[in-house]
DNA sequence: TAATATTATAGCACATGTGCTATATTAAAA
DNA sequence: TTTTAATATAGCACATGTGCTATAATATTA
């Protein structure tokens, strides 16, 4: 009987990511596609990230960081559920 | 002739926040081992990101952040490249 | 409303993150 | 030094992130 392997998703992390990174890049006035076409991101994975369908890796973050112009201090500043 | 498909991979971003990852996790006292083990992550896991030889998804670092007690904010509060 | 813009879903192929195990290298302590 | 603790590296299998393309659903505007 093999032992299963299970890999982190926080959905409650990610969840709460999500929901800040959208209201910030709504502040800074990107659509999703804008966001993706000037970070060279598919609009596709905007879209799963912000639905928290996925669980991004840091590279991706960095990226969407220096497009919206926002400090990375920034993108996580909210509560870790 | 086919498109190559490139993801990113931010090494100078991953290197930085590896350093300050490194920076805090000792100055919490913790071993690589200890993160690791209270974590439930694994200890290969650990010394790759801190290594930055790979791109480590949202879910591990927040993961590591409960671990270590450190706020989201703190853990990316450093200069991205 | 209807037309348009924006966001969300879906499926495929490929690249890679992760756990696991083992070993090697380096640092610290005796 | 020698021993021991701490980090780093390696290879495999499997899960999943990502780009791409297309379509659907929803919100916004005319």
């Amino acid at each position: 009987m093999k032992k299963r392997r299970v890999l982190i998703f926080d959905e409650k992390g990610l969840k709460a990511f999500a929901k800040h990174l959208k209201t910030i890049r709504q502040k800074k006035g990107f659509t999703q596609e804008e966001l993706a076409y000037q970070s060279g991101l598919s609009l596709s994975q905007i879209a799963r990230i912000e639905t928290f369908r996925i669980n991004p890796t840091l590279s991706t973050i960095f990226t969407i960081a220096r497009t919206l112009k926002v400090p990375l201090y920034e993108l996580f500043h909210f509560d870790l559920p």
